[in-house]
DNA sequence: CTGAAAGCGCTTACAG
DNA sequence: CTGAAAGCGCTTACAG
């Protein structure tokens, strides 16, 4: 790749940072002619200031483009009105999507929130709870990228409110929110058993995360009360990511008992899958139907369009935010509350009656 | 959908807010007998102190759990260590791996970054840049949802260090990193005229952002150059939006002159695009050629496999980064930088001889 | 309706 | 090698 750089020092030349810095509350206090104290009631609208007063106190802010200093705001009041997030990793559009509804959220009731990657690895997690210990947040969001994260107890400590989503892990001390996810998992496997199919794979995430766990219970609970035996051999584990999908998919294609339909454990995967049975020159549904798991945006938009088990994201979303919210603005208190939310089987083109 | 509460008064009683906040260094100097200025020193390395004191202050930091409060030191030395990231849509996968590939390199050199959605509203894009000079961020990077952001203005005027991307603004006091749009549009044109495509259509971005007029201009240019008429009614406006594709297709191939081939200038809509042509009963590239841009991971997973201009996103991410943190760092003053980064034609299945 | 002053939890120039 | 004290920019109880 090549790439071009301009200096182009006439016209971009850069402002020499003068000596004045930004404007702070003494500053409009002296161009008010009033006491800082009036012009942080004005700014907060906190208690009655005389109409020509106020107008002072507005034309100088406005003059001076004054904004207040949050961190100074922050630190005397003892609160951010900052949440953190800490998801596995937010370029997955199953985390992209909550993450995108949750700031969206927080935003209207005047939060913000910080973004953290935990990129599946515990150490960047701990060190990311501690970057939001150090920040202050009021409060976390916390999805997990192993099942036993360590250090999720300074937080407690902290007394920071905190609210586990989508992976359970156990914790005596946060709001959770979760899906039911054996029952999810019994469903997709009932649908592909009532269309005829008895060889089914399954292509799972992360062993120990309990989505994974879970939705294999109720994949092996379903197989059983139909009367169909369990073979170790069409299991593959996963990552949750396209190319873990698509390495799964071939690896089943090429060698054990044949599958005639496969159950990839979220939708991302699934599309690996796809990738993997339309390179072997296989069709789906004609020769392998496929469902997969979250109904992400894309689901609905791949050839043949993909038949999920959907997660209510927009809902999950939701409650975590409020659980969260709820604490902070103390409108609850007392003991924690467990959500479990239940998904939704989506019959689309990938799925087909075995003939 | 139904979701169930469960209380659990018994297990996960919530731990009372005891008086006791949280450790300052105040208590850690008086648990270790030193001041705080020592204790200070011995958290931030910053002069030298004797082992045995030393010893001393890092015992009573651990026993106190103490973590040091980053809002009043950021108060303090007037540096957050934050960089704010603006982009239109994080949910879009393009923007989610830039922004993830920007939180991992500030992560590295000590940053967090806060991810603002814009949300292609210029209104939240402003609330946003607001926000981010109130938290005090060290610096910006903006991905603009418009052509002429307006308050953008207002980060120069405080000396907020800015690195505009991807999408062109003009703005005389910015660092910038762009793609040759117009060039990598030629190409891709180029790429389906020498397959034999006589009728291309392009499917557009938002007719005023850069990237897509660009890339539209390039477009134009090829055809002229190959004595091709340009035909409007081949041209779709979408929103780089995966729906937004398949709208536009289905506008396509309901009317007007029958294109052989399809120009999507990003790869959302090309998927789009895909799922209408498919719907139509059309194959690609048997029916239609297709090519997308940006090369998402998604171009390659689909079926067939989405011929695309690449972007180098890695290389977008590490310019923006550098460029905003030499600032920060004082290791580059002066005059502003202008990066063009060139994009790569990615050949795949989509595309393929006219007949 | 308004203001003087303490204090949030740090860092750092100054002094020893 | 160490400490006393000022000050970053706010909010707020107290007083008038």
């Amino acid at each position: 790749m090549i790439f071009l750089l301009y200096g182009c020092a006439n016209v971009c030349a850069i402002k020499k940072h003068t000596a004045m810095s930004r404007a702070t509350i003494k500053d409009v206090a002296q161009l008010a002619q009033v006491s800082t104290t009036t012009v942080s009631h004005v700014v907060n609208n906190t208690r009655a200031v005389n109409p020509a007063t106020r107008a002072r106190v507005l034309g100088a802010m406005s003059t001076l483009g004054y904004q207040p200093n949050i961190l100074a705001r922050s630190l005397r009041k003892g609160v951010t009105k900052t949440i953190g997030l800490i998801v596995p990793d937010a370029s997955n559009p199953f985390f992209a999507e909550v993450a995108r509804k949750i700031e969206d959220l927080g935003f209207k009731q005047g939060y913000s929130v910080i973004l953290c990657n935990s990129d599946n690895d515990p150490i960047k997690q701990t060190s990311y709870i501690n970057t939001l210990l150090a920040k202050r947040v009021d409060g976390v969001i916390f999805i997990s990228s192993d099942s036993a994260p360590s250090d999720l107890s300074r937080l407690v400590d902290n007394h920071i409110p905190l609210v586990v989503a989508d992976r359970d892990v156990s914790l005596e001390f946060a709001d959770v929110v979760l899906l039911d996810n054996e029952r999810a998992g019994y469903e997709a496997t009932r649908h592909l058993l009532e269309l005829g199919h008895r060889n089914i794979a399954c292509i799972t995430g992360p062993y120990d995360l309990s989505p994974s766990m879970q939705r294999m219970e109720g994949f092996k609970r379903c197989l059983s009360e139909f009367g169909i035996q369990f073979q170790p051999q069409l299991i593959q584990t996963g990552d949750f990511s396209i190319q873990s999908g698509k390495v799964a998919t071939l690896r089943l294609l090429s060698a054990g008992p044949k599958p005639t339909a496969i159950f990839a454990l979220n939708d991302m995967m699934a599309i690996g899958a796809m990738s993997a049975v339309n390179q072997a020159g296989l069709s789906i549904p004609g020769d392998m139907s496929l469902i997969g798991f979250d109904n992400i945006e894309l689901a609905g938009m791949v050839t043949p369009s993909l038949t999920t088990v959907a997660q209510p994201i927009p809902e999950i979303a939701r409650q975590a935010t409020s659980l969260l919210i709820e604490r902070l603005a103390g409108t609850r208190n007392g003991s924690n509350q467990k959500v479990i939310l239940s998904a939704e089987l989506l019959l689309r083109d990938s799925t087909a009656r075995l003939e």
